[in-house]
DNA sequence: ATGTCTGCAAAGTGTTTGCAAAACA
DNA sequence: TGTTTTGCAAACACTTTGCAGACAT
């Protein structure tokens, strides 16, 4: 946690940027909840717990700076939300996402399942990856078990 | 085009509703422009030219509906507006996209390239995947080609 | 006549920006 | 001191909603 910290200040430091107490509490909440798929209103109210003078304003814009720096990345389930999710250190690929349509859960796929998608892409279609996106949406191993009840349905909306 | 236009014709009337002219003239624009990701913008000013008295309103009740009827795929690539692209017809998977990261273009690809990838989120993470959203940011090959200019850095923000 | 659909304007939502004050180097 | 950062409120951009009138069956 502390050297996580640590490293994203020296990030911040390199291109002269501060880590101010605000940053740093913002910072904290996204590695206190990194299984969490946290938008810029629920990092708000969770910093908000610790460090209540703080703005809306100055959350988003951490994150903006956070998503530049390539420390967090910025994804969109198509609710109409960004959210925003620590990238694990050393990961060069985006890691993937199980929506579910029954509940919302988000789950993670850590492990990258497209290198040979991708090989085929940048051969046939000739296009230089830099990163992706990869979403399923579908009904997670929990809603799968449960006694189908009455559903209200998730769109796959995005 | 016609008979595309008759296909959607009577699956709105099998949910019992009508293909009124604004409907009719939203759907001509989209199958116009089906290599275009256009968005409800984009498509309410197309309308417009043949249909100068139609809302902006109509247009994204209309999309929302062909949405909901799975005539069209809602998609989001990060830029904060959603963009409607037309289901191929019998088309059971959502397409890939290949969003270049110099010029913004967006290419398609029709293939499915992730039955492998499926099999495997099903079988090791128990998903019961409905739908998927796959999209390669990088550099297209027209990009590849053009000697490097300044460049303005979009970024992967989805 | 009954219900669907439309256009407009107003309201909503999530996000960004302008600015003066505060913090920092 | 000069630069960065902050909080607040106002502005923004996209989308949805309420409603009265138009349309269709």
């Amino acid at each position: 946690m502390e050297q996580r910290i640590d490293r994203i200040k020296k990030q911040l430091h390199s291109q002269s940027y501060k880590l101010t107490p605000q940053r740093e509490a913002t910072v904290r909440v996204l590695l206190e909840h990194e299984k969490d798929h946290l938008s810029a209103e629920d990092v708000y109210l969770l910093v908000k717990e610790k460090a209540p003078e703080i703005g809306l304003a100055t959350v988003y814009r951490t994150l903006e700076l956070l998503n530049e720096l390539e420390v967090v990345d910025k994804i969109n389930f198509g609710d109409g939300v960004s959210r925003y999710d620590l990238r694990k250190e050393g990961a060069e690929h985006f890691h993937h996402h199980l929506v579910c349509m029954e509940c919302g859960a988000v789950d993670e796929i850590q492990e990258d399942l497209l290198g040979d998608v991708e090989k085929i892409v940048e051969k046939e279609w000739n296009f230089k990856i830099k990163d992706h996106r990869l979403t399923f949406h579908g009904i997670c191993h929990r809603c799968q078990e449960k006694p189908a009840k009455k559903k209200e349905k998730v769109n796959p909306t995005q």
